[in-house]
DNA sequence: ATGTGC
């Protein structure tokens, strides 16, 4: 698979075979995934052949093999065009995403609490396969509420404060959650894993501002020079897995009925607009309105932890999500059209002026959060009128080694230890799973978001450095 | 990503 060259920033996959639309990949010549093995670029392919799919099959920056769609797509469907919804499209962690917090303090004036504030962290924020969370739910009923409300019921409940769910992206809630079909067994999975990080890529780094590229913008998202912030990467757990892995079986088995072909049986899909597109739509609206509410207990947690160690604030900045599917209205071909828009690593970035911010970053643009590698640098971008992805970027660096190959070439306890010479502060859940997340496995993250503003798919707003990793 | 796998 060779992509054609039509500018540094933008690659073209002309459309051949059962494709419907051409691919487009938004990256560097040394971003495109190059590694033996490394299907990305069929799958942007494959994902071109989806019914109803309109204008492209895009990729961003940090583009990597995923299940059916790669990790790093966007692909949208016309939802009144007999387009298709699928799992595969947005990801077994639905509504995995990342929020941003500010202290009220600077790199400086904090570091002499910085020990203590890890060490209340490293105590307190649940974390690791299988695990409990900080909120028990006491069964389905309370569990269906905290499906159809998200952060919104979270804060109801006391677990944060109503400014919180102006700087969530919708509010902290998606209407369409329908939690009727969320499984018994999603539910039981999801019930005692509020508020909690998980394994993997997921962490809560303790990070401090180092660069600040737009003054205005940074000042509009509060943040400045040296300023001390936390980052949340999480998702919804076992649950948004299960719902993924239910919805899956169901529209494998109606392909047929709907006279559906794909290229990979990992595409498995329906209409928008038949039972089973409408009742994967309205579970993954509810997993993602968990994977919401998992990330405002853990903000509390946060706020606990900050607190106690050094009588500080935290402020939330915004709140993305990067696994969904939403129906959105874009132009298509210089008509409004109503699209199912799936985003797997992938986040949206309203540019200035779209009536979905919040009032008060209508002049400034939706804050594009990228989340770094564990010991790297973390990016604050904002979203630009130009972008020509359905308004979505990047959603972080994407991996490069295997799990597997990262293991063979790192080991956890090593690699702690050069992070600590480093000057970051490292509270591992595992040496496995802090092995596997070596940022040697992973693009590098200035790369990704220097291209992702070459494409012009969003703009750099403010760098940010670990200070402390909390490790899933 | 995931009570980690054909």
């Amino acid at each position: 698979m060779t992509p054609v060259e039509q500018t540094p920033f933008r690659f073209r996959i002309e459309r051949r075979g059962v494709m419907r639309v051409p691919g487009v990949v938004f990256a560097t010549r040394e971003l495109l995934p190059q590694a033996a093995g490394d299907m990305a670029l069929e799958q942007v392919a494959n994902v071109a052949a989806l019914p109803g799919i309109v204008r492209a099959s895009y990729a961003m920056p940090d583009v990597h093999w995923g299940y059916g769609f790669p990790i790093g797509g966007v692909a949208a469907t016309d939802v009144d065009a007999g387009g298709v919804i699928s799992p595969g499209g947005v990801g077994f962690d639905i509504s995995c995403g990342v929020r941003l917090l500010a202290a009220d303090t600077d790199r400086g004036r904090f570091s002499p609490r910085l020990r203590t504030l890890m060490d209340i962290l490293g105590d307190t924020i649940p974390r690791g396969v299988g695990r409990g969370g900080l909120w028990k739910l006491a069964g389905r009923s309370q569990m269906e509420k905290l499906l159809t409300g998200g952060a919104e019921y979270a804060v109801e409940r006391g677990h944060g404060v109503p400014r919180d769910l102006v700087r969530c992206e919708d509010h902290g809630a998606l209407p369409e959650a329908d939690p009727s079909q969320v499984g018994q067994r999603a539910v039981d999975r999801g019930l005692q894993q509020v508020g909690s990080l998980g394994a993997g890529n997921h962490f809560l780094e303790v990070q401090a501002v180092d660069e600040v590229y737009d003054t205005d913008t940074a000042a509009a998202f509060g943040l400045r020079p040296g300023q001390v912030c936390v980052m949340i990467h999480c998702g919804s757990r076992g649950l948004g897995h299960q719902v993924c892995t239910d919805h899956v079986r169901v529209m494998d088995h109606s392909l047929r009925a709907y006279g559906i072909s794909v290229p990979d049986r990992q595409l498995a899909c329906a209409p928008v607009v038949s039972p089973p597109g409408r009742d994967y739509l309205g579970a993954m609206a509810a997993a993602a309105n968990y994977g919401r509410a998992n990330r405002q207990l853990l903000t509390q947690a946060a706020r606990h932890a900050f607190a106690t160690a050094a009588g500080v604030g935290l402020d939330l900045v915004y709140d993305v999500s990067h696994n969904t599917a939403k129906i959105e209205t874009h132009d298509v071909d210089g008509v409004p059209r109503r699209l199912c828009v799936h985003r797997k690593g992938a986040t949206l970035a309203l540019p200035p002026g779209h009536p979905n911010l919040p009032e008060d970053l209508t002049e400034a643009g939706q804050p594009v959060l990228v989340p770094g590698t564990m010991g790297t640098a973390s990016y604050v971008m904002v979203g630009t009128p130009e972008n020509d992805a359905f308004l979505s970027a990047c959603h972080g660096a994407g991996r490069v080694w295997s799990r597997h190959q990262a293991l063979r070439r790192v080991r956890g306890e090593q690699l702690r230890g050069e992070m600590e010479a480093h000057g970051i502060a490292v509270r591992p859940s595992s040496w496995r799973g802090l092995a596997e997340e070596t940022p040697d496995a992973y693009k590098d993250i200035d790369t990704v978001a220097a291209a992702t503003e070459g494409a012009g798919l969003a703009r750099l707003v403010v760098r940010l450095v670990p200070l402390g990793v909390v490790k899933g």
